[in-house]
DNA sequence: TTTGTATGTTTAAACGTTTAAATTTAGTTT
DNA sequence: AAACTAAATTTAAACGTTTAAACATACAAA
């Protein structure tokens, strides 16, 4: 790669100081009252000469780096590549770049992606916290590093964070199926102290109180992320194909969603008249199953747009913090 | 953010020159011999002080970021987020992080994404070209910046790649087909004069040619990315509901699978009865299907890993060139 | 003529590293 | 004791910017 061409290029081949050159290219010919001629020939330079500034040494220079960093439990997940596409296109348009890592839901693995990125001094993060992170929310408040949470977050610790009414929104989900006469009413959950998953399943349980409904502890039911496939074959098969099946079934994400969906088709279930169904978060899977899923969809793209400018009004030393719980819609189709 | 640890707090701790911190903590004390018990006093108060090193420093210095730049059409699609994934441990294996971009197949978009990402230093780009794209192979080549290209490439242009070896894919695809029977075979592919695209539209003619099948033109169709529903619509309209549909569909692109299947879906259609299907990449669509989906798989993880591969060979100085065209693999279902 | 002010330009230090070269110190040969 | 060698450490420049401060020049005012 052959040298590139920098300031001090410009500045042999015009003439001048680097200083000139500098003042010039960063619009500050004014203010610092350069003569219009020679701004002239360093504009003109510097065109000729095709100069790209290195940002990495403006950087050195300046502490910033216009550079946010984005930490998911994994951008394979399609619910985090649409975020992350999103919360890419928004710092763009702020003139920001977006490095990413996947956690992996490992509370480890997050520590050591925030060590590297802050080595790479990144301005600021926007994090979808793991299991346990607390800690880590704890180092970057005391380091006084910007972040804001997104789709997660621990309500007893003070930060910035856009996520979803998650309360409301299964609420209305069961709602919706209590509204449409389903009696016995079932849930799928990851097994997981996230708070998030947790207002989901205390949403289910009010719903079925507030209608009184009754509610077996059996119906409620929970997986491991990591044996996701078999966790759900055990219990949805006891779910759905004991004694005594559940009429509906909340699937409280959309991974859980389609694994629920395949196990189904494989059994040759009915829905909704075997099962009524309704998911969590939005997969094409949704569509195309043969009996289209009512679902619960979260407002992608104003959580990634709020969660930019969240950060990048901390970046820029405004310390109010945002905290939004956004809501989500009921998209209802015919699976319930 | 309180000003960072830096060398020479440690060595001003120690009472050192900060040229000895620095050989300490990379190691360089033999070859530069440092005292041991220096050596020690170094290290120690590097710890004490949680001293992490400015990677921006080393970057300006070294003219190396450990930074990949991955462009991709659009990180949200799940073959560009599962790529993006297995580039991302496959780079962190090797201590490199990545920054990526979405061109959505748009060379100004993605040409400004070069240039943004080259001023950032990073040290190469593995890229999924946008069409009309030759140009920037060509400015990568001439400023002799390290890059590896994936999934797509201009078979004119010498460059390294990893690639699906897509004649081959869609000829066993189509061959399938016509093995179990179909006659009538039609196939939809995207408006484009992306090479790998246009292989597989190559390889169902090849395979109808060379099976002595005949082949309507009317069979053959392509649909524009940005009508893509609209144009679906049309095109299956045309080739399954008129007076003499196609028995088998080859659809040529996990997007244009899904909508397919949802337009099947919506048609009422029967699969295999009505319309025979075999997709191409990957979706859970196709196991979510009522009728799971034969497809052409790809193998992500070795195209990912060896894009990495590749491209850190490039970075090292070893010039030689990657070319592989990876074979696919057919998963039959029991849609054809 | 001196002083002052406005205008235009350069100098030099700084950001946090790395590293070749210079320097100091101690130890060994003559 | 002089000369040399080896070991340990420092110095200073460099990477490519930014920017406060110093400097130079011209011109007007006293």
């Amino acid at each position: 790669m052959k040298r590139k061409v920098s300031l001090k290029d410009i500045a042999q081949k015009v003439g001048v100081s680097t200083a000139l050159v500098s003042y010039v290219l960063n619009g500050q010919e004014k203010q610092k009252r350069v003569g219009e001629e020679i701004a002239q020939k360093i504009k003109q330079a510097a065109k000729e000469l095709n100069y790209q500034p290195n940002q990495i040494a403006k950087s050195l220079k300046s502490g910033k780096t216009h550079t946010l960093g984005l930490i998911v439990a994994d951008i394979a997940n399609p619910f985090s590549a649409n975020i992350a596409r999103i919360i890419e296109d928004e710092a763009k348009q702020h003139k920001y770049n977006v490095v990413f890592g996947s956690s992996d839901e490992n509370a480890e693995k997050a520590w050591d992606l925030i060590k590297v990125l802050l080595n790479r001094q990144i301005d600021g993060f926007i994090i979808a916290l793991a299991e346990n992170a607390e800690e880590q929310i704890q180092y970057l408040k005391e380091h006084h590093i910007p972040f804001v949470l997104i789709d997660r977050y621990f309500p007893e610790v003070q930060a910035s964070y856009v996520a979803l009414d998650n309360f409301k929104a299964a609420y209305d989900g069961v709602e919706h199926l209590i509204r449409k006469g389903y009696k016995r009413i079932g849930m799928i959950n990851f097994e997981s102290g996230l708070f998030h998953l947790q207002e989901r399943t205390r949403a289910y349980h009010q719903a079925l109180q507030d209608f009184n409904l009754s509610a077996e502890p059996g119906w409620y039911r929970e997986v491991n992320e990591d044996r996701l496939k078999d966790d759900m074959e055990q219990h949805l098969q006891q779910l759905l194909l004991s004694e005594e099946p559940v009429e509906a079934l909340f699937l409280a994400s959309n991974k859980i969603a389609i694994n629920g969906l395949k196990f189904i088709n494989e059994r040759k279930l009915r829905v909704p008249e075997d099962v009524a169904i309704i998911g969590f978060d939005e997969t094409d899977a949704y569509d195309l199953f043969y009996c289209p899923v009512t679902h619960i969809r979260q407002p992608m793209a104003e959580i990634g747009r709020n969660a930019v400018q969240a950060l990048l009004k901390l970046i820029d030393g405004d310390d109010t913090q945002t905290q939004l719980n956004l809501e989500a819609t009921l998209v209802v189709k015919s699976s319930c």
